[in-house]
DNA sequence: CTGTTAGCGCTTTCAC
DNA sequence: GTGAAAGCGCTAACAG
């Protein structure tokens, strides 16, 4: 059934119901009631590729994420999308993942085209990425990213605090009366994170030793032969911060494997969150973002652009501390 | 620019130069290669509502996942939403994934209708809810299930054969002379696949012990404990299965735990290959789905329905095992 | 092989 | 507040 045979079952107008239908103003109160009844009666629903034509709106956001297989997780992927599939919804829009790295392919083939677009950065995206998938800044956009906005100032941003959240962690340790704290990179000795570690344990009253921080890699097993070196320092700390969870798994099994008890002996924090962080043994205290706020804030963000015309925002937000139980008090000395 | 313009430049009908586009038989060989080449120089593309509105198809495959927290992992769903991407976009089709569990919310909604649904299944999804997936049948659609089929024939199935994944596995076993061989299960004890173990185990001419068969539950600290009483049977296995990554992670450090190495003592093999499997010490020898052939074989059973109105199918694909070091030959006893 | 034209189903002026 | 009618950009008959 299309608008027309609809209407005249009503004996109105295909312009009333349409009015009806968007919910304007110029219709009467007791004929949108009459008309929003109906449809759901009938089960009526527009056609949305003529809507969408006529309208010159897609109401469709688009979720892409070019180095998809270097972003934290696919848990985190799968729970942003889900978040910003539910904000959207809300909202009028479907909501389109594009995982494909094949970005070119896409912007110039005759895909629906999208109202807006989520762009979630990894560390390796680029000014020049973001240009190609908003067709050269055509469609409003929100990226999602670590610590600072690109040089790219006509989108929006929603910038994950992660210094702030491993400052949450470093304070916990320090409550917890640790005062020497060693450190597992994963790699990034130039990050900001990475940079900001020694005020954030100065701030907190703990001692930054560098022969205590080591930058391992991603495995585990780098993280339990970095966390062995750092234990067997001839004054080893009481507690080890780890830049994932999984280098962090590394480390206690490190522990372990030096005859220590987590966290009787050592405590350990790991960051990130993932889904073996509450497996591990001890459950893993980690850092850990709070993805469907981000993907509130992303969404927030980009129908402002698209339907107020309102300009690039960007948002800071903080990652938390989750307290499991792989840290605990400090062992006296 | 649109395809009057268009035409106008080309000194064309639109009729012409929308059969050129359409990669019509009747449009001579050179007109067509003038205006595809024209439209690449003037980055010309067709309004896709517009096509949409008058072919009435939607160019659109969704992939709905109404159970996705139970679904095997988030690597599973972003792998296969990856390669079904791929699939039907060379085939000119977008791809929407969709997360959210309200499903008739959307489905009564009027949001973009799709021209099928690729239907990822987890074992509590019911034929009633495909049948509000597909708004009662409307669109065609192919489920990716375990084991069987659903009680609902019109659609496609690909199912995975885990049966024939985890035959491989004990064959693997008998090949390295093992000949006692333990089970963790995951607490599913009327499942097809452990069924089949005992059958599967004496044809590989392994003794099937039902006192070395624990059904444990989901959790490392589950399989832990699982393993640690088959280890300490009497007569223990020098082999044990487990029936996810996850339980047989928590084996080996049962294994650990009781002095005995890893494969030295004891083989463990896993099941589902995720992330952790290979990062895990020793790395997991696993049963695995190959994930894109799946993404690939439910993208051309959905698109053979769509396109060429072909019957619905059902294809069996197999798991496979993958060999790394946490199984080795049998211990001498 | 190419041009002309009537819609696809909806929204939105413009009258009333 | 409602109705009539003109398109949105494209495809697919139908002519030629």
């Amino acid at each position: 059934m299309n608008i027309v045979e609809f209407s005249k079952i009503l004996n109105l107008s295909t312009g009333t119901v349409s009015r009806a239908l968007n919910d304007r103003a110029e219709v009467s109160a007791e004929t949108r009631k009459l008309v929003l009844a109906k449809a759901k009666e009938l089960q009526f629903t527009r056609n949305a590729n003529a809507r969408r034509l006529v309208t010159g709106k897609n109401f469709l956001i688009r979720i892409a994420c070019p180095h998809y297989m270097h972003v934290l997780s696919d848990r985190y992927l799968v729970e942003l999308t889900r978040s910003v599939e539910d904000a959207v919804g809300v909202r009028g829009y479907d909501l389109h993942l594009r995982l494909s790295t094949r970005l070119l392919d896409h912007a110039l083939s005759e895909h629906q085209p999208a109202d807006g677009l989520v762009i979630v950065a990894a560390p390796e995206t680029t000014v020049n990425d973001i240009l190609i998938l908003t067709n050269s800044g055509q469609v409003p956009a929100v990226v999602i990213c670590e610590e600072q906005p690109l040089e790219y100032p006509k989108a929006s941003y929603v910038c994950i605090d992660t210094v702030s959240g491993v400052g949450q962690a470093i304070r916990h340790l320090a409550e917890l009366g640790h005062r020497r704290v060693g450190y597992v990179g994963s790699g990034l000795a130039g990050s900001p994170l990475r940079l900001a570690l020694p005020r954030l344990m100065a701030d907190a009253g703990i001692l930054w030793d560098p022969t205590l921080a080591i930058e391992a890699g991603v495995t585990q097993e780098q993280g339990f032969q970095a966390a062995e070196t750092i234990l067997r320092h001839p004054s080893p700390p009481t507690a080890i911060f780890a830049r994932t969870d999984v280098l962090a798994a590394g480390a206690i099994q490190a522990a372990y494997s030096l005859g220590l008890a987590v966290p009787g002996d050592v405590s350990i924090i790991g960051h990130d969150n993932i889904e073996v962080a509450a497996l591990v043994n001890p459950p893993l205290t980690t850092v850990a973002i709070d993805i469907p706020q981000v993907g509130r804030a992303a969404t927030s963000a980009l129908l402002a652009m698209i339907e107020n015309d309102e300009p690039a925002s960007v948002q800071r937000l903080s990652a938390n501390l989750i307290v499991r139980s792989s840290a605990g008090p400090a062992r006296n000395t």
